[in-house]
RNA sequence: GGUCCCUUCGUCUAUCGGUUAGGACGUCAGGUUUUCAACCUGAAAAGAGGGGUUCGACUCCCCUAGGGACUGCCA
């Protein structure tokens, strides 16, 4: 296979969500499975919605992602080329004006709904004289345009999908051009899916209608269509579309509650395909597993406990040099190879930390019950002299056993929550190293 | 209303007419020569319903039910 060019193309008119995001990474991923290109198009031809605050966020999110594009541009710098294309479209008497409003589309569409007819445009606009048109528009109205169908069926054989067949005679001709001379994404998708040489678009399912009306653009403009993918759109984990519920699943937030890029991208790549979903360390393993035909055709559920524990399982292996920056900018004393290591099997995500970061070093009230306290003040002078080390929890509870007669749960449950003020927690014979003896002294005698 | 897509363990899925219906996550149990977690091992757990076709159907066809998408002067 030639190396493929694909384009990612985001609306910079609100932050990126997992939705999108599952649509670039399969850009990407597909892009370098095949030593390709990935483009990011910035798709800002509506200008009244688009900004730029929001193009900044795409770039960054994608950017933390791990996303990294050959190539980005914006359409709304390319507005001349669709001029002309539009002009050849004319020419060929395929973009024809329409003069009805809005409300009046509406209501057409609302009357064939009534009486159970497919609402699609009715092409009256077409019927229209050379006087009627200048009729209209010396009163003021001001035309959209639209692309004409040609009513055959239109197919191509999808990398997802397989074979498509759409019947353009069931589908309104699209307006390209507004009312206003801005255009649609229609047809400067096309436009600049040509003039980048994109080989395949890859994009949602909820897209396959309008491949079949660009299929056609493409070949009254360009001659071959690239090739299709079009992948099931997310459901969240209710079974309900995702769309419903963006904000809380935007990168942002994601990024702000501390998950690892990977945790997202490795569970975006492999839902709805045929792969296990487990957690990979790498965008470029990800792409070595790359292939459209793993992805099922079902709605992919993504599921938030999913995504959490799939970040455990990459803390859990995550060396000490790949986080220590961002340790230390939790908090100074984080920032220790030891203490990463024993405590990052109990972080589902990264500020967890903090919690340990209390647990080792700060002042923790001891958790005992008032029937222990005999006990654990007794335990405290058995504690073996010297410096913490590896061996001393299991010397310390085999003298404290040996002692007080006290075993299992009783004893090691006991003794950790007087030290830790907690039931739950890394491995004691490696924290208490950490924790110290004199801390730990100070703990169990404050009992 | 119309068009398209989908339906296997709780979840993501394998199976391309004949299988003890496999794997992973989760769950549960055991182990880690006595604690929770982590880790290791094991177990339970599935073909939406109804008709066909066939010697034989999860697999092919039809119907029903359920889910998703499209049907915009959004992308």
């Amino acid at each position: 296979m030639t190396h493929p060019i694909v384009r990612f193309a985001p609306s910079p008119t609100g932050r990126l969500h997992v939705g999108n995001v599952r649509t670039a990474l399969i850009n990407w991923l597909f892009a370098q499975s095949q030593d390709g290109k990935f483009i990011l198009r910035i798709d800002d031809t509506d200008v009244e919605r688009s900004t730029k605050a929001y193009e900044d966020g795409l770039r960054e999110d994608l950017t933390w992602l791990g996303l990294v594009w050959a190539d980005t541009f914006s359409q709304s710098d390319r507005f001349g080329e669709y001029d002309k294309a539009a002009a050849r479209l004319k020419d060929m008497g395929l973009l024809y004006a329409c003069y009805e409003s809005a409300d009046e589309l509406e209501r057409k569409r609302k009357i064939a709904l009534s009486r159970g007819r497919p609402p699609v445009y009715d092409r009256a606009s077409l019927d229209l004289s050379d006087d009627e048109k200048a009729k209209l528009e010396a009163d003021g109205v001001k035309p959209h345009w639209r692309f004409k169908l040609s009513g055959n069926r239109v197919e191509w054989d999808d990398l997802v999908r397989g074979p498509q067949s759409i019947d353009t005679s069931s589908l309104s001709d699209p307006v390209l051009i507004r009312e206003d001379g801005s255009y649609l994404y229609t047809l400067p998708s096309v436009v600049d899916d040509i003039d980048a040489k994109i080989t395949h678009v890859v994009r949602g399912e909820d897209h396959v209608t309008n491949s079949g009306a660009q299929i056609e653009i493409f070949h009254v403009l360009g001659g071959t269509a690239p090739q299709m993918a079009h992948t099931p759109l997310l459901i969240g984990a209710d079974g309900q579309g995702l769309s419903k519920r963006l904000g809380s699943l935007s990168m942002s937030e994601l990024r702000e509650q501390g998950y690892e890029p990977m945790s997202i991208t490795s569970l975006l790549a492999k839902i709805g395909t045929s792969d296990n979903v487990e957690a990979r360390t790498s965008l470029d393993e990800l792409a070595k597993e790359f292939d459209f035909g793993k992805i099922g055709r079902a709605p992919a559920r993504f599921d938030e406990a999913d995504l959490l524990s799939l970040n455990a399982a990459i803390l859990h292996g995550l060396p000490f040099d790949e986080v220590k920056d961002r340790l230390a900018a939790i908090d100074p004393k984080a920032a220790d190879e030891a203490f990463w290591t024993v405590v990052r099997q109990n972080c589902s995500l990264l500020p967890d930390v903090k919690a340990w970061v209390d647990t080792v070093f700060g002042d923790v009230p001891p958790l005992v019950d008032a029937e222990d306290k005999d006990f654990v003040l007794q335990a405290a002078d058995l504690l073996p002299a010297g410096d913490l080390t590896a061996e001393t929890w299991s010397e310390w509870t085999n003298a404290v056993k040996a002692a007080t007669g006290r075993k299992g749960k009783g004893l090691f449950m006991t003794l950790r929550k007087a030290l830790t003020g907690q039931e739950h927690g890394p491995d004691m014979a490696s924290l208490m190293p950490l924790i110290g003896r004199e801390r730990a002294l100070a703990r169990l005698k404050a009992a």
